[in-house]
RNA sequence: GCGCCUGUAGCUCAGCUGGAUAGAGCAUCGGCCUUCUAAGCCGAGGGUCGCAGGUUCGAGUCCUGCCAGGCGCACCA
């Protein structure tokens, strides 16, 4: 609130000094020293007035009218900063409102409802999701949720290869298992697949079916065994994601796009656009000209169209049901798609920055410094649920989008199977988990704390105004992640938020320091501090909602170790 | 060879779109428990922000060139 007076006092003063236009950026210092909003803007017009700026600084100040702002000190600072110090009472005044909006604190209507669409997963039916599949999974339906608090309406949206080469070549592994299985010796194929779930398929199928295919190579017995696999794959992979908490709105098929004729459609319009040419036999689209390094074949040569074909008919479908916002996260391996189907659909007309990529790094797990492959299923890989069996969901998704997606993740099982604090995860769950207790031990529910209801200028102690700020700046962090795609902005402020609010917690311990207590005898002092209490309460609760994460109302400690 | 990403404390990483003395967690060291949960709290040490130039009041952040690592460069998906 008095964010908005000092900017507005301040677009006066500039308007006095001639120079409206001015940008106001007024951010919160590092250093408390600094008070509780700096401004910048007498340097960024030192170059224009041709003033030293601390001199633009002083006048500013001299010309300010603060009125009702809540500020009890402005300085001019450095270099030229304007150092605002508001009082007690006016950084506390946002509790009020973090207290009446409650599971609504934090969310926005910037998005205006627009339709926006997340792609994420994506994992063809060949096999177990692996942990690639985990950090998109955490990662897609955080960036899904972040925007749905800023008001975006957010489609989930998973799509999956249902025929082509890797179908047949699972068709093929299965057979080549199913073979074996009977006694047949047989070879799996290039690119077959390794992991022990082929063979499981293969006695599934064999329990299923019977014996009936051995030594049978029919195209009849690869079309059973491939439909058999992808659903038992499917359905396995739909628990995976199910468990891992995270649901999705549509499942769209590639096979849908040729049934519809969208992709002899797409060709047709490609064709129309005069970009298309034929080269040693071969159909190709002059990507190139729209920013792709070299031209892609969009038919072979011998009839088939190549995958960049259904991927821009796709592309084009969601844009057709009305998402002209569109974000695909995808493992970074994936980025060589990202200039021809941009290119692809450009040519067709739609604007130059669709669809928008999240492109993440790998995921390596590491206990003790090396890497750990703990997987028998799936062999040459380790499985998302071999790795949230093992450490939990709330954990696990948690990692997976606590480093921004460009960095590569190491997974250290170590911090991730520890109960203490140490472990970011159940460091803000504990800060949660105290909050309630002090609830609990008062005999009171969230109800009994109303806004309006305590002297919140009494949070005058210095961890209690850090800690106070911290939570008003709950919306715009939440801003800031949606505007970036970026979860691990949310992991990074709960961490703080959850070490200052234990930080406030410890230092009200009644043994060392009863006077700074919640639960204190003296009524007025009380109030306002389980308004506090409450309020990191709910927005520790709302940030873990955000990245898929429980909010214990308490912690269990674990079994007492038997002590020698 | 070309393209994308990465390089910040011993380790894992932030750094809010160019701001003040570069931060956090882990690890290390030093203090604190008859707890509104010590599964914790407080404090200390630790840095040539890969290297070299450039842009400007001001650069970890922007530009150029190198160096190192990851990934990708099919008429496979």
């Amino acid at each position: 609130m008095s964010q908005e007076t000092i900017r507005a006092a301040l677009a006066r003063v500039l308007a006095e000094l001639g120079t409206e236009d001015a940008p106001i950026q007024l951010e919160r210092p590092r250093d408390p020293a600094h008070g509780d909003l700096a401004c910048n803007v007498a340097m960024t017009l030192a170059k224009k007035l041709g003033r030293p700026p601390r001199q633009i600084a002083e006048e500013i100040v001299r010309r300010l009218d603060l009125g009702a702002a809540g500020v009890s000190a402005v300085e001019v600072a450095g270099p030229g900063f304007l150092n605002f110090r508001l009082t007690s009472g006016a950084v506390a005044s946002v509790l009020d409102r973090v207290i009446s909006e409650d599971r609504a604190f934090g969310r926005s209507s910037s998005g205006g409802a627009r339709k926006v669409m997340v792609e994420f997963v994506s994992a063809n039916p060949t096999g177990p999701l692996h942990l690639g599949h985990g950090r998109q999974a955490a990662l897609g339906d955080a960036i899904a949720a972040l925007l749905e608090w800023t008001g975006w309406a957010v489609h989930r949206e998973y799509y999956y290869n249902d025929s082509g080469n890797q179908m047949d070549n699972l068709a093929r592994s299965v057979w080549v298992r199913y073979q074996e299985i009977h006694g047949r010796s047989a070879e799996l194929p290039e690119g077959g697949y390794q992991g022990e779930y082929v063979r499981d398929i293969a006695e599934a199928f064999t329990e299923e079916a019977g014996s009936g295919y051995v030594g049978q190579d029919s195209a009849e017995a690869l079309d059973a065994m491939r439909h058999f696999a992808v659903g038992i794959l499917r359905g396995e992979q739909d628990r995976d994601l199910t468990d891992f908490r995270v649901h999705f709105d549509e499942y769209f098929l590639e096979s849908s796009l040729y049934a519809d004729g969208k992709v002899d459609r797409v060709v047709e319009a490609l064709r129309a656009t005069g970009h298309v040419f034929e080269r040693d036999g071969a159909i190709w689209l002059r990507t190139t000209e729209f920013g792709d390094d070299k031209d892609r074949v969009m038919i072979r040569s011998n009839g088939a169209h190549t995958y960049f074909v259904p991927d821009v008919a796709y592309h084009m479908d969601k844009w057709g049901r009305g998402f002209h916002r569109v974000i695909n996260v995808q493992g970074s391996d994936h980025h060589g798609t990202v200039a021809r189907v941009r290119a692809g659909v450009q040519a067709l007309g739609l604007p130059e920055g669709f669809p928008e990529y999240v492109l993440h790094q790998m995921v390596r797990v590491e206990r003790e410094g090396t890497e750990v492959k703990f997987s028998k299923r799936a062999g040459s890989y380790t499985t998302l649920r071999e790795l949230f069996d093992q450490v939990g969901v709330d954990v696990a998704r948690y990692f997976m989008q606590m480093r921004k997606p460009d960095a590569h993740l190491v997974f250290d099982l170590d911090v991730a199977l520890d109960q203490s604090d140490k472990n970011p995860v159940y460091k803000v769950q504990y800060a949660h988990a105290r909050m309630c207790s002090i609830f609990r031990k008062a005999g009171l529910g969230p109800e009994d704390v109303a806004p309006g209801s305590a002297d919140l200028s009494l949070l005058s102690h210095e961890l209690e105004r850090e800690l106070v700020k911290r939570l008003g700046e709950f919306p715009e962090m939440v801003e800031r992640a949606a505007a970036g795609a970026s979860p691990h902005v949310v992991c990074d402020y709960l961490e703080q938020t959850a070490a200052a609010a234990n930080g406030w917690y410890h230092a009200g311990n009644p043994s060392r320091n009863p006077e700074l207590a919640v639960l204190v005898e003296e009524a007025a002092q009380r109030a306002a501090r389980l308004v506090l209490a409450r309020s990191v309460q709910v927005v520790l609760r709302n940030g873990l909602a955000i990245l898929g994460i429980e909010a214990p109302t308490r912690m269990d400690r674990p079994e007492e170790s038997e002590a020698p």
